[in-house]
DNA sequence: TGCCACACGTGAGAC
DNA sequence: TGTCTCACGTGTGGC
């Protein structure tokens, strides 16, 4: 035992020579085991005080890649709200956790939003309340638009569909062809909606509407995403 | 230049001691600069060959600290789709990115959701949608509810309100009171929206609706949340 | 060859 | 006191 002492004690030295010859701490080290490194420094010539004698190889890289991980590190603690400890161990697990709760949140609420429209009656309201409707089950799927002449440049656009991003890319493709609408109505059950524009268009022709409708069928048709 | 070589090796002579008396690379080291660890364990006395000399203190913790660091970079990674480079550095860069673009997307269906009820029309559809619209600014907000009779067990609920959440509550409200939705139509416009149930009470008092619509009415009138 | 990323064991410091 | 976390420089393998 006091053998293996002193041999670790021995090579404790031996370490704490090289490792001062590298960080530079040979001024604190001091006495009589620094002399090594100061002997070779003075040899070495350069007028640096016991600074700068060796560098391994990839020792600045090293140093670098070490602060470019722990600045990721610290930006992941950054954008991760509940940071139980101020270790890097911790910072990763609630990283994780945090990742896995907002891929959650957002499948909750993509599921939300896609059985809209009309609020999302079923799925926000408890079981019994979907319960309380009267059951019309099974109700075939079926896209549809009319576009039904009102009066000089005003008609009235029904559409009948199921999914939410259908509602936006109708309004975009009545924007797109200059229509006003002036009143809109809305008609949900079960995820189902029918709803009938009002809408003006100036100064168009007959077969730009054709063309509207047929745009706006194409884009009611399409499979739901 | 040369004295400076040769304090150098001489340093890595003693950090080659140094590792190999720790990492056991002793035999492989061999030669003359071997004897002193060797000496080392000799002295030591345990019989075993060369080998498990000596331990720093926190050698195997800091093993398995460094195991569930790797563990929780590599959890890390398995969470996050989009990984484009196998390093660690990359693998937080892209965690971050992640978070930060599930954070957004989460905002942003809160805010779908919020701004219902009907479909959201003016969030999601552009600008130009929304000036699409005929302009009926500053329309002044009041909730309000009536209960209309119909017929025996009959009445039509009328609602006017803005918020998302309301709807909800609505809905419990009638289930909470037994009262079968057998039709809905919504009317939106710029976020508001006026709703009419048809509903079914089977035997309920008089008073019971009273009840009813009066909860309705605190439901309704509640500040937006 | 150099460059890059990684794992390694160690000492220092916090608790 | 021990235990834990961290930063450090080095060796090594892949490119």
């Amino acid at each position: 035992m006091p053998r293996r002492q002193r041999a670790r004690s021995s090579e404790e030295l031996k370490a704490e020579d090289f490792v001062d010859s590298v960080l530079n701490f040979g001024g604190a080290g001091g006495g009589g085991e620094g002399e090594d490194e100061e002997e070779g420094e003075a040899g070495g010539g350069d007028g640096q005080p016991a600074a700068t004698e060796y560098k391994s190889k990839n020792l600045e890289a090293e140093r670098r890649r070490r602060g470019r991980l722990n600045s990721n590190i610290l930006a992941l603690r950054a954008v991760v709200p509940n940071i139980t400890k101020m270790s890097k161990e911790s910072t990763l697990s609630d990283a994780i956790d945090h990742i896995k709760k907002l891929q959650n949140q957002v499948l909750e609420l993509q599921q939300q939003l896609a059985d809209s429209p009309g609020e999302a009656w079923e799925k926000q309201g408890s079981v019994s309340c979907s319960e309380s409707f009267a059951a019309t089950e099974n109700m075939p799927y079926q896209g549809q638009v009319e576009l039904v002449p009102l009066g000089p440049y005003k008609y009235h656009l029904k559409i009948f569909c199921k999914k939410a991003g259908i509602f936006t890319k109708v309004l975009e493709a009545l924007c797109s062809y200059n229509a006003q609408v002036t009143s809109l109505s809305t008609i949900t059950f079960y995820g189902y909606a029918e709803s009938v524009f009002c809408i003006e268009v100036k100064g168009e022709q007959d077969v730009v509407m054709v063309e509207l409708r047929s745009l706006l069928s194409s884009i009611v048709e399409v499979p739901n995403n």
